[in-house]
DNA sequence: GCGACAG
DNA sequence: ATCTTGTCGC
């Protein structure tokens, strides 16, 4: 889909897509979905999966997952060029849709807010959440050692998103709107996504299951979960 | 120019 | 991202 796009056609299309960005609260979360990508280390093939929970219990309905090839390389900055086609190919497989997903990486914190939440929820046309692992873009504040508590990251003026502590004393997530949500609701709904781990539960899913997927552990396709469990 | 740099 | 053993700290 990007296989053939340069850096410069990237920044274009970015911009571009960064134009159709809408901040509007999601009504009513019912369902929340975490969306990851696992891969062999120079591989071309990429292990897509999408995990839905139910919200606010957070236990596990159903999952989709599917490989697909991509080419375009890895480069800060440009994420959603290696992951996007993939998890829309996942997207497609499911039918009822979820109220909001959320990406393991960023959503407009990033410096044309062109993250890999932000560009998916723009072409899927759902409401997204950014959740990275470590900082890619703007000022970064330190929140207090203590679990739930959070910063706001601008850059300027604008606020871009919150680093949000998720367990004591750990390292915290990067956590930032991707589209179709608002900066504070993507903030409160992670806040209430924190199982025991440092990683929030949709996206901590979906990394479980597409790791299964790539080593062989699970098929491709839609899969509905018939004990709902809470795995945390 | 130099260093940083989501997954 | 993935590969991997021990090790430090709450």
């Amino acid at each position: 889909m990007y296989d053939n796009f340069s850096f410069a056609d990237a920044i274009q299309l970015q911009n571009d897509l960064a134009k159709h960005l809408s901040f509007i609260p999601v009504n009513n979360i019912a369902t929340i979905a975490g969306a990851d990508i696992s891969f062999d280390k120079g591989s071309t093939t990429m292990y897509a999966g999408i995990v839905i929970l139910s919200y606010p219990e957070l236990k596990l309905i159903n999952y989709a997952i599917e490989s697909f090839e991509t080419t375009f390389p890895h480069e800060p900055g440009f994420l959603g060029f290696r992951e996007v086609p993939a998890l829309l190919k996942v997207w497609d497989l499911i039918l009822d849709k979820p109220s909001v997903v959320v990406l393991d990486g960023n959503g407009i914190l990033h410096p044309r807010r062109m993250g890999v939440a932000s560009h998916f929820g723009v072409l899927a046309n759902q409401s997204t959440i950014g959740c990275a692992k470590s900082i890619l873009y703007g000022e970064n504040h330190i929140p207090e050692k203590a679990k739930y508590s959070a910063t706001e990251i601008k850059s300027n003026q604008e606020l871009l998103g919150f680093a949000l502590r998720t367990k004591d004393n750990c390292a915290p997530v990067y956590i930032s709107a991707g589209h179709l949500i608002t900066q504070h609701q993507s903030l409160d709904v992670m806040k209430k996504c924190i199982g025991n781990y440092r990683i929030p539960e949709p996206t901590r899913l979906a990394h479980e299951i597409v790791n299964d997927f790539r080593i062989g552990k699970l098929k491709a396709g839609f899969h509905k979960v018939n004990q709902p469990l809470t795995l945390f």
